[in-house]
RNA sequence: GGGCUCGUAGAUCAGGGGUAGAUCGCUUCCUUCGCAAGGAAGAGGCCGCGGGUUCAAAUCCCGCCGAGUCCA
């Protein structure tokens, strides 16, 4: 990275010097010239613990508005985190991990512009990489707040947003004022010169640090990935100067905390009270402040990228102590689980509070798994305190307002855990007694366990040992369940037919009215593809598919007739797919299938209803997780952590149609984005973020969203909502299949049907179907108890017919009967108790053998019945007690007979 | 979004092409003043659903439904 782009003026101005550090060879400024090394660990260590840089102490919501108003005071407006779940309006990431996350991809590539410019947040984020980290390192934590001001500044025209607000020079200067307002010895600070890189784009930047903390970090991004790019980026990779130049920040507000406290760990700083309490419930001595100080600044001299690591710290630690590293382990690991279960409550709080319901992908997978490792390590230090009480604690804390459903779904997922531990050691204890002649488990048992059934190795070794067998885990044991997920990748990517550039966004004539299906239109384009054309106009009523509802379908015509089958929006621009190709300039008719228009707003409109009447019937928690409407039905899904009764799903459809009979207008309008999420909060966007200044928000009784859809104007023009069928799509995601309008009739009355054609069978009354179908099938079950036991009966009576021979002082009786298998072997099992040997066959159908010998008699019943069998012409075998076959020659049947008793002297 | 495992008696689970089983629980009886325990007998199964292969499917194959779990 070019020096100059690190010289700055301020820093002249202020009497800073550039200096090279000697351990990391990287340059740094500041105003004390006699520093030598960066400031940054491992070059430096801290200092601050017991030592702290500022005037006063504060705790993390002290500090968090000392920032943020300190940045409103200069200017920038304060704006409302985003929820800790990115995958609500990105698709590229799960969690929130920085607050730059909240404005990318849309502010970022300048599509939309920022809420306000410039601005100041305190983004709450979730870095799941440091889970094994905290609680040991001191300073590691899952959940932090990145405090943060951002300015968007353009050199493009017509964006989103053009002109700068600030650059390099103000950044700087406002860190060091802030600094200086906290009473920070500015000579102290360092600016480390560290080029930053993410997610495509990179830039300059600098670290902030004070005693040994890295404290913030200034970025200046303002380069994107390009391969012929002139920049070559610590990623290997090429990058060139984009139009946007954006000052990205991000203050730790746990970092500030803990500097102001000069605590021996952050723990201590950010969460006093939770830990406190943790560790009164739990009985959890403190080591002295000393050795938590210890541990901690060693381990802050070192990237901790493995458990290796920390067990050198430890040990390092131990020995100034004059420990075992034994003694020492049994010291420190309960505090140290202490202080995780403070953080991960935390996390949990930000997670379940912003709508994340635990299942078994996405963000709610990663819910589970903090939940999961909560509960084993409160376990572990014998914390007997419910985990719905912490973490309602925390949710209490952070001002979240659906706390009864977090406790909530604490409380359920606290069960299924305990259910899912109580069904791994059942099975731990089968496998385990499995292996026990081998003495061990083998690791692909133990690789299974863990994969398939959710069961750590090292529980599995806890119990294997109580069946005394022995379990070795491997070092590399995730390296092998990684293993297991890679053999096959290849998504095929589908291109998509790039736009031409040339062609003006199409004019869109559904918004203005969506009950009109007729229009005219100038033909700018027609494109042949493989299976058609593809025409573009100036302006359309056809909707191409978009926000879950499908395409419009009708035709083009001007004397030619084309038929439009498909319509899809890319760029702005419409293609219509049809049959025919229609001349560029011409002036055609358009004509949008009106019933099959209608029968799609009605389900679009009937979508918005129900998932408000499911909010209203569950809670506020629920939220779309996607949505289909078709013509026939439609589907809603969305999250809420219980499976539907159904008598919530009746309760659904009542209030449903309750929306649809008050006939309230459909309000559409277009609003300024910031201004409909001020008013309507973020759960606007239940389908995704649009882009644009101007977002469509379309209001139905109480919901409001933001969708591009085409909506009947009155709820009462949706008829007659009707749900036909519940789904759970995966843990936390309930969908819901319904019909709308005349197809909800049509639903109606298929069912009815059914039902009238089975009280017509039963000749009762519909409403006696139920009950009568429960008396015919129990009345089937007894009839078939008793088809069996006069089967025995019978196959007494025809048996004591039966002529005995004897063949080498053998008992044995051969025997014509025709009927089904099951009588043939029933018969032979009566004269196989009596200790003879039975050959049964006759014909049902096709010809069947069966062949059976009592237990003392040497001789092979499933060979014999494979040679009769093969009389038949078919194919026989079974067990030396008893077998059966049979073939298509039922003509042949007398005479295997007469010769099963050849065949079983042979066998004799 | 992808991978893996599992659906058999009220519960927990065996079996894995050839007669549906075990343990606990349940019912009745015996022993007992009574209970626990013990003994004896018994009831209880659309082997998740639907197709296919086969002489024969709980078992193999395909699809669906349901449950669990790992990963991105």
């Amino acid at each position: 990275m070019d020096e100059d782009e690190y010289r700055l003026e301020y820093f002249e101005e202020n009497g800073f010097v550039r200096k090279e550090c000697p351990e990391c060879g990287r340059y740094f400024w500041t105003r004390d010239a006699s520093k030598e090394t960066c400031g940054e660990p491992p070059c430096d260590e801290y200092t601050f613990i017991g030592n702290p840089p500022f005037d006063d102490e504060f705790t993390l919501e002290e500090m968090r508005e000392e920032f943020l108003s300190f940045f409103e005071s200069h200017d920038h407006t304060r704006i409302d985190p985003y929820p800790v779940d990115a995958s609500r309006w990105r698709d590229d990431v799960l969690l929130t991990q920085a607050s730059i996350y909240d404005f990318q991809p849309l502010v970022t590539s300048g599509k939309t512009p920022p809420p306000a410019n410039p601005l100041t947040i305190s983004q709450p984020c979730i870095r799941m990489q440091d889970i094994d980290n905290v609680g040991r390192t001191g300073r590691h934590t899952l959940a932090f707040e990145m405090m943060a001001h951002h300015a968007f500044n353009s050199r493009a025209e017509g964006g989103a947003y053009e002109g700068e607000v600030y650059w390099k020079e103000e950044t700087v200067a406002y860190c060091d004022e802030f600094l200086e307002s906290l009473g920070a010895p500015l000579d102290e600070v360092t600016y480390v010169e560290s080029p930053w890189v993410g997610g495509g784009n990179a830039g300059p930047a600098f670290e902030v640090i004070l005693r040994g903390a890295e404290l913030a970090t200034l970025v200046f991004m303002d380069l994107e990935l390009d391969e012929d790019g002139e920049y070559e980026m610590k990623d290997g990779n090429t990058y060139s100067k984009m139009d946007n130049y954006i000052v990205d920040t991000g203050y730790g507000l746990e970092r500030f905390t803990w500097l102001s406290q000069g605590t021996p760990t952050v723990y201590e700083a950010v969460y006093p009270d939770m830990v406190d309490r943790i560790c009164e419930d739990a009985g959890v001595e403190r080591p002295e402040d000393e050795i938590l100080a210890d541990v901690a600044r060693l381990a802050g001299m070192m990237d901790i990228d493995d458990v290796d690591d920390m067990r050198g710290v430890r040990r390092t630690v131990a020995d100034d102590v004059g420990l075992t590293l034994a003694d020492f382990n049994d010291l420190v690991t309960p505090i140290e689980n202490a202080y995780a279960v403070a953080d991960h409550t935390r996390v949990l709080a930000y997670m379940l509070g912003d709508g994340i319901v635990p299942s078994n992908v996405g963000t709610g997978y990663l819910a589970r798994l903090v939940l999961r490792r909560t509960v084993r390590l409160a376990d572990e230090i014998g914390l007997e305190t419910p985990l719905e009480d912490l973490v309602d604690g925390q949710a209490k804390r952070l001002g979240y307002r659906n706390r009864p459903v977090i406790r909530d779904v604490v409380r359920e997922e606290v069960e299924k855990y305990d259910e899912t531990l109580e069904r791994g050691k059942r099975l731990v204890r089968r496998t385990a007694e499995e292996y026990a002649d081998q003495g061990s488990i083998p690791v692909e048992e133990l690789v299974e366990l863990y994969d398939s059934h959710g069961i750590q190795p090292d529980m599995v070794a806890e119990i294997a040992e109580e069946e005394g067998v022995s379990v070795d885990v491997p070092d590399d044991f995730y390296a092998l369940v990684a293993d297991r997920h890679e053999e096959r990748e290849s998504d095929e990517e589908h291109e998509e037919e790039t736009v031409d550039a040339e062609l003006p966004e199409t004019g869109l004539l559904y918004y203005d009215d969506a009950e009109r299906t007729e229009f005219e239109a100038v033909v700018l384009n027609t494109y042949e593809r493989d299976d058609g054309y593809e025409i573009v106009l100036d302006q359309t009523r056809f909707y191409p598919e978009g926000g879950g509802q499908p395409a419009d379908t009708g035709v083009l015509e001007n004397g030619e007739v084309a038929r439009v089958e498909d319509v899809q929006i890319r760029d702005g621009v419409v293609f219509h797919r049809t049959d025919k190709p229609l001349s560029k300039g011409d002036v055609v008719r358009g004509q949008v299938d009106a019933d099959r228009r209608r029968a799609l707003m009605q389900n679009h409109t009937a979508t918005h209803i129900v998932i408000d009447a499911a909010r209203r019937v569950l809670g506020d928690h629920v939220r779309q997780a996607g949505a289909q409407k078709g013509v026939e039905s439609s589907r809603i899904d969305f999250t809420h952590h219980k499976r539907l009764t159904k008598e919530e799903v009746r309760e659904i459809e009542r209030v449903a149609n309750r929306t649809v009979r008050k006939n309230v207008r459909v309000k559409d309008s277009w609003l300024d984005r910031h201004d409909a999420e001020e008013e309507y909060g973020f759960d606007l966007y239940q389908g995704g973020i649009p882009a644009g200044e101007e977002i469509r928000i379309i209001q139905v009784d109480d919901d409001v969203q933001a969708c591009g859809g085409t909506h009947v104007s009155r709820t009462g023009e949706v008829g007659f909502v009707k749900i036909r069928n519940t789904e759970r799509i995966q843990d936390g995601v309930e969908r819901i299949v319904f019909s709308a309008g005349e197809s909800a009739v049509n639903a109606t009355q298929t069912i009815e049907t059914a039902l009238e054609e089975t009280a017509e069978t039963f000749g009762v009354p519909r409403d006696d179907v139920p009950e009568t179908a429960r008396r015919f099938f129990e009345e089937w079950k007894e009839r078939g108890k008793e088809i069996e036991e006069l089967r025995a009966e019978l196959a007494d009576l025809r048996t004591d017919t039966a002529e005995e021979e004897e063949i080498d002082g053998v008992p044995f009786v051969a025997q014509r009967m025709d009927a089904d298998i099951d009588e043939l072997r029933t018969a032979a099992n009566s004269v196989v108790d009596e200790g003879k040997v039975a050959v049964f066959a006759g014909k049902n159908g096709s010809a069947g053998v069966v062949v059976g010998v009592p237990k003392d008699i040497d001789l092979n019943a499933g060979e014999v019945a494979g040679k009769l069998a093969s009389l038949l012409g078919g194919d026989g075998g079974g067990s030396p007690e008893f077998g059966q076959g049979g073939g298509p020659n039922i003509d042949r049947i007398d005479e295997a007979l007469e010769r099963s008793k050849e065949i079983i002297e042979e066998e004799l």
